[in-house]
RNA sequence: GCGAGGGUAGCCAAGCCAGGUCCAAGGCGACAGACUCAAGAUCUGUUGGCGUAGGCCAUCGCCGGUUCAAAUCCGGCCCCUCGCACCA
């Protein structure tokens, strides 16, 4: 039995100590691939090797096309992950300890990665020798990159500063989290930096301000809309409120508030107290609506949430109207909203949900969504509504919304959609940059020239083509420079500020060109200026020296980038800004041509595989357990790489067990010592049928289809040869060296192994995939009428319940075959109908009623299905041997001669479909 | 909400763009047989229903339409999944 280990470490080696990775200019023409690397986070999971293993196959294909390839790899190091990792060993995370234990990471590492850096030095090496190299990989291992080397932040400085000048930079004001002892956070379902609250959104409050005496009472909505239907304010009568001035204006709002707003707002100072009780039961005057409404008591009026202050449309509002009964309804609820189906709507859902009080939070919850839902997408703004009557509900918002704000009615205020803690305990807020940075991708004709460029590319699957101008459309102001303990390259004006981790990987391709020489010593990270950059991409200004001309020749080969491949997670961020940065930067010889989207491997109920939580089988574990080939195979093969595909070992252990047969049916065909036959003939065309589809649908990147041409279809057909009695030894050592080649860019070990033992001197990963020769229909056609014929008479047995010892075969006399031609000759030209087939029959020599009946069978047929003309009489007697050791039975093939036909079988005899009888 | 994708046999999953070769590839599972003391592995066959002559009927989320012909094209409906930005 093989061993797949020992093929793989056997085959790596000679890979590796030859460098046949290496990216070399040869041969004229090139070809550029590479992954979206993948980010610095921990140890990756069978899931990401999916997208990877595509772009080795393709890159292994294009090698076997005659392409110089070029496929580098590096480490996104920079932003959060690797910081974050590196602080959880800091501060001895049991979890964490326990996930790098489990990963066998050794104690003396472990101690290192309290420093971020160490992170990146460890995981990428252990990305290239545990996962890449072991998976054979020909990544050229010469460019490795990551992105926080002193050569990489050149160069993203250096990007920054070609932003600028072409305008595309831009200051305004942004709000983001902020944890008051930390710094910036990130808020994101990983939860790296928060503790909880990784799910919240950040809501923006429309805060409308009511006249209370000589103050403002703030009163927080997220329906500005229904200003229109207030009848009453809430506050709450057992807490304390604060007196705040804010710009001119004096505010009563909660201590919460307060110390929220202060990061929000410019000027905000405490001035005094008041207390909940010294409000309720006053008045208060309504903007808008233009009118005096009263201030009632409420518990709900929580000063956790906005300003602490709540106005109330009963009507409207569940929680308001219930609030409303529970104190005798004061005041009568105001429709202001049309919808079908409901008259007073707070009211009506009230009482249809049995809901009795204000303490019944989760109904209340539910019907306030429910409300929500059904006037926000099909209400309408009734007369009530002034200038916004007969407005939809989800137009008069942001209209109403803008009109306060515009005329200082109304403020914005930011929060959260639920309680965020910070890992250090404090809760974080949302904070105001007054003068963020941002990549204007908003501009205008950046964005369109971007959409014109991505038309023209290649972009697998084409749903995301047509989908693609849109998200460019869509794709705002990115806010790419930010405060706080990341990874990443100084932002050039002003250092004190990092650039974040999207806006530093978009034209990074090309520094695969210059990291090569960085690794070789052969040019310092001092050295590169803007000139440098200048030079090597735009061909601006002259080289300094020898080595920066060789690079400028190097980027002029290799560049554009031909295919980008990455999961489907980077359609919204990272492709778009990949684009766009080489559009608004490069010329337009080096946009990239192409991008191609992997869906994930997910766990059971469709998880995505997380690499934080683990759960999915190891890399190393993995590929020990069912070999690297079968791996290989299953990604390819699994499914379409545009729908997720659930992990499923069971799945994998069956290629695996596909690689056996493949290897013993080799083994067979190898000792097979014979000569031509008759079958020959068939088993060629058959061969370079499947070549030809393997071929084709490469040229789509279908990796599936081509896969499955060679590792299923090519199998069954050999399988065939030999049951056909196929066993000629030239014929098959010229096939298997054509049917190895094509094996190559999916399983590469054993497809080396197979071509030693065929005597290739070689690489197979080195030759050429195979070509494939002339392909004869007539051939094809016939041994599936012979294989059609065989189950037919399989069925025949089966419901007749005979075991026959004779089976004669009556085949179609020639004047069908003469009446077919006919019809297919006026089908051609779109005149076949039975009455110009039957004007064309009557010239002939042929009984006339059996010739009209069988016209009309043959009609729809010949609309069907292609007839090629072909000896049938000739291919059953030479496979006469193979049939009567089948059917254990003597045959007898009748063409048109006198012939035994009891049961009148013969004349049921067509083209392709010759009658039987057996006895 | 905005944007995108999907629903195929007991299960997974092709086919759909370019309608006919679809009584729907392939795999798993199940059943039967071969090999074996046995089990496993492997190999062969069966796996929607009916059928004593190769046939007939049904099926691709649901309803309707176009067509000689629909899993495939068009319209409507139901259900599911994903992304929505400072997280990579």
């Amino acid at each position: 039995m093989m061993n797949f280990g020992e093929i793989e470490q056997k085959w790596q080696k000679k890979w590796f100590d030859s460098r046949i990775y290496e990216a070399k200019k040869q041969k004229g023409k090139k070809f550029f691939i590479h992954f979206a690397y993948p980010g610095i986070s921990g140890y990756l999971h069978v899931g990401h090797m999916r997208g990877f293993t595509y772009a080795d196959i393709i890159a292994r294909y294009k090698r076997m096309l005659g392409y110089d390839v070029i496929f580098p790899a590096g480490f996104h190091a920079t932003g959060l992950p690797a910081v974050s990792l590196a602080k959880k060993v800091a501060r001895k995370d049991k979890e964490i300890l326990k996930y790098l234990r489990q990963n066998s990471c050794p104690e003396d590492v472990i101690k290192k990665l309290e420093d971020p850096i160490e992170v990146v030095k460890y995981f990428s090496r252990i990305y290239v020798e545990d996962y890449w190299k072991k998976f054979g990989f020909l990544i050229d291992y010469t460019r490795l990159m990551d992105t926080v080397s002193d050569g990489y932040k050149k160069f993203i400085q250096w990007q920054f500063r070609k932003l600028n000048e072409k305008k595309l930079l831009i200051q305004k004001p942004h709000f983001a989290p902020y944890c008051p002892n930390c710094g910036p956070v990130a808020v994101d379902k990983s939860e790296t930096d928060v503790s909880e609250g990784g799910d919240a959104e950040i809501l923006e409050f429309v805060v409308i301000k009511f006249r209370f005496e000589d103050k403002i009472l703030p009163a927080a909505t997220l329906r500005p809309e229904t200003i229109f239907g207030v009848t009453n304010m809430w506050v709450n009568d057992e807490e304390e409120y604060i007196i705040a001035k804010i710009g001119d204006e004096k505010w009563i709002l909660s201590e919460k508030a307060v110390s929220k707003l202060k990061y929000q707002v410019d000027d905000i100072e405490v001035v005094g107290k008041i207390h909940g009780k010294e409000i309720v039961r006053k008045k208060c005057f309504a903007p808008i609506i233009n009118k005096n409404v009263p201030i009632f008591p409420a518990k709900f009026a929580n000063p956790d949430i906005a300003t602490g202050i709540v106005m109330s449309v009963p009507a409207h509002a569940p929680y308001d109207y219930i609030a409303l009964r529970d104190i005798g309804m004061p005041v009568e609820p105001i429709v202001i909203i049309n919808v079908s189906g409901y008259e007073v709507p707070a009211k009506e859902i009230v009482e249809k949900m049995g809901i009795k009080s204000q303490e019944d939070f989760e109904k209340l919850e539910e019907a306030t969504q429910i409300i929500y839902k059904e006037e926000f997408h099909a209400g309408t703004m009734n007369e009530e509504c002034n200038d916004f009557k007969g407005m939809k509900v989800n137009d008069a918002k942001e209209k109403i919304k803008n009109e306060m704000l515009k005329n200082n009615i109304a403020t914005i205020m930011r929060e959260f959609s639920k309680r965020v803690v910070c890992r250090c305990g404090e809760e974080v807020i949302i904070r105001k940059i007054p003068k963020q940075w941002f990549i204007k991708y908003s501009d205008e004709i950046l964005t369109h020239e971007s959409k014109e460029w991505a038309k023209k590319m290649n972009i697998y699957p084409k749903e995301y083509k047509e989908e693609l101008p849109k998200i460019l459309e869509w794709y705002g102001d990115r806010a790419c420079i930010r405060q706080g303990s990341w990874l990443g390259t100084p932002f050039p004006f002003d250092e004190k500020w990092v650039i974040e981790p999207i806006s530093d990987s978009t034209l990074y391709p090309t520094y695969y060109i210059i990291s090569k020489y960085v690794n070789e010593g052969k040019i310092k990270a001092d050295e590169m200026d803007d000139k440098f950059f200048d030079y090597v991409f735009l061909g601006n200004g002259k080289a300094k020296n020898g080595i920066w001309k060789e690079i400028r020749e190097e980027f002029e080969y290799w560049y554009p980038v031909d295919i980008n491949l990455g999961g489907k997670e980077h359609k919204t961020v990272h492709f778009p800004v990949f684009i766009m940065n080489h559009v608004a930067i490069m010329p337009e010889k080096f946009f990239p041509k192409g991008i191609f989207v992997n869906w994930w491997i997910t766990q059971k109920e469709g998880m995505k595989i997380s690499k934080s939580k683990g759960g999915a089988e190891p890399i190393p574990d993995a590929s020990e357990k069912y070999g690297v080939d079968a791996l290989r195979l299953y990604y390819a093969h699994v499914g379409s790489p545009f729908v997720d595909v659930e992990w499923d070992g069971e799945v994998v252990e069956q290629y695996k067990k596909r690689i056996f047969r493949i290897w013993s049916l080799f083994e067979n065909l190898l000792e097979m010592e014979g000569e031509e036959s008759k079958i020959d003939e068939w088993v060629i065309s058959s061969f370079n049928e499947k070549i030809k589809i393997a071929r084709e649908a490469m040229k789509e990147y279908e990796l599936r289809k081509a896969s499955n041409a060679i590792f299923f279809e090519i199998y069954n057909l050999m399988n065939w040869y030999i049951k056909r009695g196929g066993k000629n030894k030239r014929l098959i050592n010229e096939l298997l060296k054509k049917w190895v080649r094509a094996m190559a860019p999916f399983t590469p070990h054993i497809a080396e192994e197979m071509w030693e033992k065929l005597g290739g001197k070689n690489f197979v990963s080195l030759e050429e995939f195979p070509e494939y020769g002339d392909i004869n229909p007539s051939i094809l056609k016939a041994e599936e009428l012979l294989i059609k014929t065989m189950d037919d008479i399989d069925e025949i047995k089966k419901v007749a319940k005979i075991e026959p010892e004779k089976i004669y075969i009556y085949l179609a006399p020639k004047w069908k075959w003469d009446i077919l031609d006919i019809a297919v000759s006026l089908e051609k030209n779109g005149e076949l109908t039975m009455k110009n087939l039957m004007n064309e029959v009557k010239k002939m020599n042929v009984n006339m009623k059996e010739a009209s009946q069988y016209a009309g069978k043959i009609i729809q047929e010949v609309k069907k299905e292609k007839f090629i003309r072909i000896d049938e009489k000739e291919y059953f007697e030479n496979a006469l041997d193979f049939l009567k050791k089948e059917f254990n039975a003597e045959f007898r093939i009748y063409g048109e001669e006198e012939c035994y036909d009891p049961a009148n079988k013969r004349k049921f005899a067509m083209p392709y479909k010759p009658a039987i009888y057996m006895e």
